[in-house]
DNA sequence: GGATAATGGTTGATTTTGTAACTAACAACT
DNA sequence: AGTTGTTAGTTACAAAATCAACCATTATCC
Protein backbone atom coordinates (compact mmCIF):
# COMPACT_ATOMS: atom_id res chain seq x y z
CA UNK A 1 0.00 0.00 0.00
CA UNK A 2 1.52 3.15 -1.01
CA UNK A 3 1.50 5.87 1.03
CA UNK A 4 -0.54 8.39 -1.07
CA UNK A 5 -3.63 6.31 -1.40
CA UNK A 6 -5.40 7.04 1.69
CA UNK A 7 -5.57 10.19 3.71
CA UNK A 8 -6.82 11.08 6.47
CA UNK A 9 -8.16 14.38 5.72
CA UNK A 10 -10.73 12.77 2.98
CA UNK A 11 -11.89 9.75 5.27
CA UNK A 12 -15.64 9.82 5.26
CA UNK A 13 -16.15 9.01 9.32
CA UNK A 14 -13.80 11.48 10.09
CA UNK A 15 -14.55 13.96 7.70
CA UNK A 16 -18.62 14.09 8.70
CA UNK A 17 -17.43 14.37 12.52
CA UNK A 18 -15.57 17.55 11.79
CA UNK A 19 -18.28 19.00 9.59
CA UNK A 20 -21.42 17.58 12.19
CA UNK A 21 -19.10 19.17 15.19
CA UNK A 22 -18.69 22.40 13.44
CA UNK A 23 -22.47 22.90 12.35
CA UNK A 24 -23.31 21.34 15.75
CA UNK A 25 -21.03 23.44 18.13
CA UNK A 26 -22.14 26.57 16.61
CA UNK A 27 -25.78 26.16 16.75
CA UNK A 28 -25.42 24.40 19.91
CA UNK A 29 -24.25 27.63 21.62
CA UNK A 30 -27.67 29.63 20.38
CA UNK A 31 -30.04 26.98 22.11
CA UNK A 32 -27.80 26.45 25.23
CA UNK A 33 -27.30 30.40 25.65
CA UNK A 34 -31.05 31.26 25.02
CA UNK A 35 -32.20 28.21 26.83
CA UNK A 36 -30.23 26.15 28.50
CA UNK A 37 -30.88 23.13 26.83
CA UNK A 38 -28.56 19.98 26.02
CA UNK A 39 -28.22 18.34 22.38
CA UNK A 40 -30.65 15.83 23.24
CA UNK A 41 -33.34 18.14 24.73
CA UNK A 42 -33.87 20.07 22.09
CA UNK A 43 -34.30 17.28 19.40
CA UNK A 44 -36.68 16.17 21.84
CA UNK A 45 -38.21 19.78 22.11
CA UNK A 46 -38.44 19.71 18.16
CA UNK A 47 -39.66 16.13 17.39
CA UNK A 48 -42.65 17.38 19.48
CA UNK A 49 -42.91 20.72 18.07
CA UNK A 50 -43.00 19.54 14.72
CA UNK A 51 -44.70 16.05 14.98
CA UNK A 52 -47.16 16.90 17.72
CA UNK A 53 -47.92 14.35 21.10
CA UNK A 54 -45.17 11.46 20.91
CA UNK A 55 -44.14 8.71 23.50
CA UNK A 56 -40.18 8.67 24.29
CA UNK A 57 -39.86 5.48 22.09
CA UNK A 58 -40.90 6.70 19.24
CA UNK A 59 -39.22 9.77 19.53
CA UNK A 60 -36.17 7.18 20.47
CA UNK A 61 -36.91 4.89 17.08
CA UNK A 62 -37.94 8.16 14.35
CA UNK A 63 -34.35 10.25 15.88
CA UNK A 64 -32.54 6.78 16.50
CA UNK A 65 -31.31 8.29 20.07
CA UNK A 66 -31.10 5.86 22.92
CA UNK A 67 -33.90 4.85 25.49
CA UNK A 68 -32.02 6.62 27.81
CA UNK A 69 -30.75 9.72 26.46
CA UNK A 70 -34.76 10.48 26.03
CA UNK A 71 -35.57 9.48 28.92
CA UNK A 72 -33.08 12.01 30.69
CA UNK A 73 -34.16 14.59 28.03
CA UNK A 74 -37.61 14.78 28.77
CA UNK A 75 -37.01 14.20 32.65
CA UNK A 76 -35.64 17.99 31.88
CA UNK A 77 -38.09 18.87 29.66
CA UNK A 78 -40.72 18.36 31.99
CA UNK A 79 -38.98 19.84 35.23
CA UNK A 80 -38.67 22.90 32.85
CA UNK A 81 -42.44 22.73 32.25
CA UNK A 82 -41.84 22.83 28.64
CA UNK A 83 -43.67 19.32 28.72
CA UNK A 84 -45.89 16.91 30.16
CA UNK A 85 -46.65 13.50 30.08
CA UNK A 86 -50.02 11.53 29.96
CA UNK A 87 -50.26 8.04 31.28
CA UNK A 88 -52.10 6.00 28.39
CA UNK A 89 -54.53 4.30 29.75
CA UNK A 90 -54.88 1.93 27.30
CA UNK A 91 -51.08 0.66 28.20
CA UNK A 92 -49.91 2.73 31.62
CA UNK A 93 -46.32 1.26 30.98
CA UNK A 94 -46.04 4.26 28.26
CA UNK A 95 -46.84 8.14 28.11
CA UNK A 96 -47.84 10.39 25.12
CA UNK A 97 -45.64 13.48 25.86
CA UNK A 98 -47.12 17.16 25.07
CA UNK A 99 -45.27 20.26 24.63
CA UNK A 100 -46.85 23.03 27.14
CA UNK A 101 -47.34 26.65 26.14
CA UNK A 102 -44.28 27.38 27.41
CA UNK A 103 -42.28 24.43 25.36
CA UNK A 104 -44.41 25.26 22.42
CA UNK A 105 -42.74 28.85 22.73
CA UNK A 106 -39.49 28.09 23.26
CA UNK A 107 -40.11 25.70 20.40
CA UNK A 108 -41.18 28.31 18.01
CA UNK A 109 -38.44 30.69 18.69
CA UNK A 110 -35.75 27.91 18.21
CA UNK A 111 -37.26 26.88 14.83
CA UNK A 112 -36.79 30.33 13.73
CA UNK A 113 -33.58 30.08 14.85
CA UNK A 114 -32.63 26.86 13.17
CA UNK A 115 -34.02 27.61 10.09
CA UNK A 116 -31.86 31.05 9.58
CA UNK A 117 -29.27 29.03 10.69
CA UNK A 118 -30.28 26.58 7.97
CA UNK A 119 -30.38 29.30 5.32
CA UNK A 120 -26.94 30.98 6.07
CA UNK A 121 -25.27 27.63 5.75
CA UNK A 122 -26.34 26.41 2.52
CA UNK A 123 -25.73 30.45 1.20
CA UNK A 124 -25.01 30.55 -2.04
CA UNK A 125 -25.66 26.74 -3.53
CA UNK A 126 -27.21 25.74 -6.06
CA UNK A 127 -30.82 24.19 -5.12
CA UNK A 128 -29.38 21.09 -6.81
CA UNK A 129 -26.22 20.92 -4.79
CA UNK A 130 -28.36 21.49 -1.32
CA UNK A 131 -31.05 19.04 -2.09
CA UNK A 132 -28.39 16.68 -3.48
CA UNK A 133 -26.40 17.12 -0.38
CA UNK A 134 -28.82 16.35 1.91
CA UNK A 135 -30.00 13.15 0.36
CA UNK A 136 -26.61 11.84 0.44
CA UNK A 137 -26.59 12.20 4.21
CA UNK A 138 -30.17 10.99 4.77
CA UNK A 139 -28.99 7.56 2.89
CA UNK A 140 -25.58 7.74 4.92
CA UNK A 141 -27.83 8.40 8.35
CA UNK A 142 -30.20 5.12 7.66
CA UNK A 143 -27.90 2.68 9.06
CA UNK A 144 -28.03 3.23 12.81
CA UNK A 145 -28.77 0.40 14.86
CA UNK A 146 -28.10 1.11 18.36
CA UNK A 147 -31.27 2.77 19.66
CA UNK A 148 -32.87 -0.26 20.83
CA UNK B 1 -44.25 31.68 9.54
CA UNK B 2 -45.84 27.93 7.89
CA UNK B 3 -45.61 25.08 9.71
CA UNK B 4 -43.97 23.57 6.89
CA UNK B 5 -41.25 25.70 5.64
CA UNK B 6 -38.88 24.04 8.55
CA UNK B 7 -38.07 20.14 8.25
CA UNK B 8 -36.12 18.44 10.87
CA UNK B 9 -35.29 15.87 9.18
CA UNK B 10 -33.96 18.38 6.55
CA UNK B 11 -32.29 20.80 8.93
CA UNK B 12 -28.01 20.10 8.09
CA UNK B 13 -26.76 20.16 11.75
CA UNK B 14 -29.08 17.79 12.86
CA UNK B 15 -28.44 15.53 9.36
CA UNK B 16 -24.87 16.02 9.19
CA UNK B 17 -25.35 14.85 12.86
CA UNK B 18 -27.24 11.86 12.22
CA UNK B 19 -25.01 10.42 9.11
CA UNK B 20 -21.32 11.02 11.22
CA UNK B 21 -22.83 9.12 14.26
CA UNK B 22 -23.54 6.20 11.70
CA UNK B 23 -20.44 6.30 10.29
CA UNK B 24 -18.54 6.81 12.97
CA UNK B 25 -20.06 4.04 15.49
CA UNK B 26 -19.41 1.22 12.64
CA UNK B 27 -15.89 2.09 12.06
CA UNK B 28 -15.59 2.65 15.82
CA UNK B 29 -16.37 -1.48 15.90
CA UNK B 30 -13.79 -2.30 13.98
CA UNK B 31 -10.76 -0.33 15.90
CA UNK B 32 -12.44 -0.57 19.25
CA UNK B 33 -12.41 -4.57 18.60
CA UNK B 34 -8.98 -5.07 16.90
CA UNK B 35 -7.41 -2.93 19.35
CA UNK B 36 -9.32 -1.16 22.18
CA UNK B 37 -8.49 2.39 20.99
CA UNK B 38 -10.88 5.29 21.86
CA UNK B 39 -11.77 7.57 19.05
CA UNK B 40 -9.39 10.24 20.24
CA UNK B 41 -6.87 7.49 20.22
CA UNK B 42 -7.25 6.68 16.80
CA UNK B 43 -7.00 10.19 15.61
CA UNK B 44 -3.68 10.37 17.36
CA UNK B 45 -2.23 7.44 15.75
CA UNK B 46 -3.52 8.05 12.34
CA UNK B 47 -2.30 11.98 12.75
CA UNK B 48 1.26 10.58 13.71
CA UNK B 49 0.89 7.86 11.67
CA UNK B 50 0.28 10.25 8.35
CA UNK B 51 1.80 13.26 8.74
CA UNK B 52 4.79 12.10 11.26
CA UNK B 53 6.11 13.58 14.16
CA UNK B 54 4.29 16.13 15.60
CA UNK B 55 3.50 17.85 18.93
CA UNK B 56 0.55 17.38 21.01
CA UNK B 57 -0.81 20.96 20.15
CA UNK B 58 0.15 20.30 16.61
CA UNK B 59 -2.44 17.56 16.57
CA UNK B 60 -4.75 19.38 18.42
CA UNK B 61 -4.92 22.36 15.88
CA UNK B 62 -5.16 20.46 13.04
CA UNK B 63 -8.03 18.30 14.16
CA UNK B 64 -9.33 20.73 16.76
CA UNK B 65 -9.66 18.82 19.28
CA UNK B 66 -9.70 19.77 22.78
CA UNK B 67 -6.03 20.03 24.34
CA UNK B 68 -7.15 17.89 27.26
CA UNK B 69 -8.32 14.85 25.35
CA UNK B 70 -5.07 15.34 23.07
CA UNK B 71 -3.12 14.80 26.10
CA UNK B 72 -5.12 11.83 27.83
CA UNK B 73 -4.95 9.87 24.27
CA UNK B 74 -1.00 10.47 23.92
CA UNK B 75 -0.74 8.98 27.67
CA UNK B 76 -2.98 6.05 26.70
CA UNK B 77 -1.32 5.48 23.80
CA UNK B 78 2.30 5.96 25.22
CA UNK B 79 1.12 3.53 27.92
CA UNK B 80 0.66 1.03 25.42
CA UNK B 81 4.11 1.44 23.97
CA UNK B 82 2.17 2.81 20.44
CA UNK B 83 4.56 6.05 20.83
CA UNK B 84 7.25 8.16 22.30
CA UNK B 85 7.99 11.08 23.29
CA UNK B 86 10.68 13.27 22.76
CA UNK B 87 11.11 16.58 24.44
CA UNK B 88 12.35 19.20 22.43
CA UNK B 89 15.47 20.77 24.08
CA UNK B 90 14.58 24.05 22.33
CA UNK B 91 11.41 24.47 24.44
CA UNK B 92 11.25 22.34 26.72
CA UNK B 93 7.72 22.64 27.64
CA UNK B 94 6.82 20.84 24.33
CA UNK B 95 7.12 17.16 23.35
CA UNK B 96 7.59 15.57 20.08
CA UNK B 97 5.14 12.38 19.79
CA UNK B 98 6.86 9.37 17.25
CA UNK B 99 5.02 6.54 16.73
CA UNK B 100 7.09 3.42 17.80
CA UNK B 101 7.61 0.50 15.36
CA UNK B 102 4.39 -1.70 17.25
CA UNK B 103 2.18 1.92 16.81
CA UNK B 104 2.75 1.74 13.39
CA UNK B 105 2.00 -1.69 12.90
CA UNK B 106 -1.27 -0.56 14.13
CA UNK B 107 -1.64 2.24 12.30
CA UNK B 108 -0.81 0.36 8.69
CA UNK B 109 -3.34 -2.23 9.79
CA UNK B 110 -5.94 0.18 10.64
CA UNK B 111 -5.46 2.41 7.72
CA UNK B 112 -6.35 -0.79 5.56
CA UNK B 113 -9.10 -0.89 7.39
CA UNK B 114 -10.49 2.31 6.98
CA UNK B 115 -9.50 2.85 3.06
CA UNK B 116 -11.80 -0.17 2.44
CA UNK B 117 -14.01 0.76 5.04
CA UNK B 118 -14.34 4.14 3.53
CA UNK B 119 -14.40 2.31 -0.05
CA UNK B 120 -17.62 0.75 0.86
CA UNK B 121 -19.47 3.81 1.72
CA UNK B 122 -18.91 5.46 -1.99
CA UNK B 123 -19.35 2.57 -3.58
CA UNK B 124 -21.69 3.16 -6.35
CA UNK B 125 -21.03 6.84 -6.37
CA UNK B 126 -19.47 8.27 -9.13
CA UNK B 127 -16.28 9.52 -8.79
CA UNK B 128 -17.25 13.38 -9.55
CA UNK B 129 -20.46 12.74 -6.65
CA UNK B 130 -17.87 11.45 -3.87
CA UNK B 131 -15.70 14.40 -4.60
CA UNK B 132 -18.60 16.88 -4.66
CA UNK B 133 -19.21 15.76 -1.47
CA UNK B 134 -16.19 15.49 0.44
CA UNK B 135 -15.27 19.27 -1.11
CA UNK B 136 -18.69 20.25 0.81
CA UNK B 137 -17.76 18.29 4.08
CA UNK B 138 -14.59 19.91 4.13
CA UNK B 139 -16.23 23.51 3.30
CA UNK B 140 -18.01 23.09 6.40
CA UNK B 141 -15.35 22.03 9.01
CA UNK B 142 -13.57 24.64 8.45
CA UNK B 143 -15.19 26.78 10.85
CA UNK B 144 -13.78 24.91 14.46
CA UNK B 145 -12.56 27.54 17.57
CA UNK B 146 -13.36 25.72 20.33
CA UNK B 147 -9.73 23.94 19.95
CA UNK B 148 -7.31 25.24 22.65
C1' DG C 1 17.78 41.32 35.37
C1' DG C 2 13.18 40.83 37.21
C1' DA C 3 8.30 41.09 36.96
C1' DT C 4 4.42 39.82 34.12
C1' DA C 5 2.30 37.55 30.55
C1' DA C 6 1.69 33.80 27.40
C1' DT C 7 2.20 28.89 25.95
C1' DG C 8 2.49 23.56 26.08
C1' DG C 9 0.73 20.33 28.54
C1' DT C 10 -1.38 17.92 32.70
C1' DT C 11 -4.62 17.13 36.42
C1' DG C 12 -8.93 17.19 39.20
C1' DA C 13 -13.76 18.12 39.75
C1' DT C 14 -18.16 18.10 37.46
C1' DT C 15 -21.24 16.84 33.84
C1' DT C 16 -22.78 13.68 30.20
C1' DT C 17 -22.87 9.50 28.05
C1' DG C 18 -23.00 4.50 27.57
C1' DT C 19 -24.18 -0.10 29.39
C1' DA C 20 -26.61 -3.16 31.98
C1' DA C 21 -29.71 -4.36 35.07
C1' DC C 22 -34.14 -3.42 36.73
C1' DT C 23 -39.41 -2.37 37.53
C1' DA C 24 -43.93 -2.28 36.03
C1' DA C 25 -47.28 -3.36 32.80
C1' DC C 26 -49.01 -6.01 29.11
C1' DA C 27 -49.20 -10.25 25.90
C1' DA C 28 -49.20 -15.09 24.73
C1' DC C 29 -49.51 -19.69 25.64
C1' DT C 30 -50.86 -23.52 28.30
C1' DA D 1 -55.41 -18.54 36.34
C1' DG D 2 -50.30 -19.08 35.98
C1' DT D 3 -46.01 -19.24 33.88
C1' DT D 4 -43.05 -17.15 30.45
C1' DG D 5 -41.82 -13.65 27.37
C1' DT D 6 -41.93 -8.63 25.73
C1' DT D 7 -42.03 -3.97 25.93
C1' DA D 8 -41.86 1.13 27.88
C1' DG D 9 -39.30 3.50 30.64
C1' DT D 10 -36.07 4.31 34.72
C1' DT D 11 -32.04 3.88 37.47
C1' DA D 12 -27.34 2.68 39.04
C1' DC D 13 -22.67 2.37 37.91
C1' DA D 14 -18.76 2.82 34.83
C1' DA D 15 -16.55 5.29 31.01
C1' DA D 16 -15.75 9.45 28.77
C1' DA D 17 -16.09 14.46 27.75
C1' DT D 18 -15.94 19.18 29.49
C1' DC D 19 -14.21 22.97 32.18
C1' DA D 20 -11.28 25.28 35.12
C1' DA D 21 -7.35 25.52 37.58
C1' DC D 22 -2.76 24.36 37.59
C1' DC D 23 2.85 23.61 36.64
C1' DA D 24 6.68 24.41 34.22
C1' DT D 25 8.89 26.81 30.79
C1' DT D 26 9.64 30.39 27.53
C1' DA D 27 8.64 35.27 25.79
C1' DT D 28 7.93 40.11 26.56
C1' DC D 29 8.50 44.43 28.46
C1' DC D 30 10.17 47.72 31.78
Amino acid sequence: MRDDDFDLEDFLPYLLNQAAEAASRSFQRLYKERYGLLRTEWRVLFHLGMYGELTARAISTRASIHKTKISRAVAALEARRYLRRTINPKDRREAVLTLTPAGVAVYQDLRQVAKSYDTALVAGWSPQKTQDFRKILRDLAVRPKHTN
